[in-house]
DNA sequence: ATTGAGTGAGACATTGATGTCTCATTCGGT
DNA sequence: ACCGAATGAGACATCAATGTCTCACTCAAT
């Protein structure tokens, strides 16, 4: 039958084609299926047989940025130890994904009616958890919602994803910034 | 000649017009030509007439928000008094301009080749130096950079109008929650 | 009442991206 | 060497938004 130990018959790697979209669209979201068809090293026609559109292209890569985000929240295993730490590991697993979160949440609040992916829920509930731990614990303050603290912490990965893409900051500085302001904010403290 | 004491005639007061395209492209903005004349209230033609394309009306809309930002600072008096308190007198004042800036934000780092306007350059520079006054005199700490506080600023203020917008923050702590993000961080600190 | 600038509605052409289809070619499996 | 699935390239139709134009109408100024 021909069928290769992958599943599938010498055809274009699924996922390599997404990841080829991912990094395009990140820089590019305007990009036009042709571009990402080259972007990807194959044809447009292939693009297409592989994803009935461009809506069923953005479709999967909200699949695989959710799986991305799931399983970087695993690896940082967010639900143990402290909480401030638990953020500070978050960050770091996420920073790979960073740029296609950017995209997709711009993606998401763009078209607003249709119903959006429940993974997006799991995801928010999971971070909101872990500030809502940490407010429990008595590590972080109490007068800024779990909601906010989520949602801040989306807005600042995609600052930072743009701000290294332009330029205006150093790759290496990246889980730096973000995780010294959202934990410690700009204000000179007494500790440390 | 008939020229009214506005300068024009009778016609579709432009500003107005602008007012209604920021409403609506901040909320959505794909919105088409079509869709932004009767949120305006006018014909399709008409606005043609006062914006020769999108890019045109994309444009005025910059110019707009650029010069009520500046003049958000302006009443700011970002130059005066001790740093903290003015970035919360900054934030303040831009609230009313935040979805817009959000809009156009997101709108440049569509764009990304052709050259941008330099308002943005003078709004950057304006930040920026509030944040590096604020290190000097000692209130921020200084292993943030002030390109970064700059920009995850804007970050926070378009977190903080999409959450309003989607109802996930009340309108009313919109201010608070930026701010004390910002410069108190998350973190539970030993004073206050 | 007359005038004319400004307008709204709609017809129309244009443009750019999308989606479909065909066909010659490539390449792995046999 | 052969077979057939999968591909790339391109032709083609479609669709939505844009931009242009015409024309009848409104309304303020006179």
């Amino acid at each position: 039958m021909s069928h290769s130990v992958y599943g599938r018959l010498m055809s274009v790697d699924r996922t390599q084609v997404l990841r080829a979209a991912a990094a395009l669209l990140s820089r590019k979201a305007t990009a036009t299926m042709d571009e990402v068809a080259r972007a990807a090293g194959i044809g447009r026609a292939t693009l297409h047989r592989q994803f009935a559109g461009r809506d069923a292209l953005v479709r999967a890569l909200e699949e695989l940025g959710l799986q991305e985000l799931e399983a970087a929240q695993d690896r940082a295993r967010t639900d143990e130890g402290p909480a401030d730490e638990a953020v500070r590991r978050l960050v770091a697993e996420v920073e790979p994904v960073a740029p296609l979160l950017s995209f997709l949440v711009t993606e998401n609040q763009l078209f607003e009616g249709d119903q959006q992916n429940e993974g997006w829920a799991r995801l928010d509930a999971r971070v909101s958890d872990l500030f809502r731990r940490g407010q429990e614990e008595g590590t972080f303050r109490i007068d800024l919602t779990p909601a906010w603290l989520t949602e801040a912490l989306y807005g600042l990965i995609g600052s930072g994803a743009w701000a290294v893409q332009d330029g205006r900051v150093a790759a290496k500085d990246f889980q730096y910034m973000i995780v010294e302001l959202l934990l410690g904010g700009a204000r000179r403290s007494v500790e440390k």
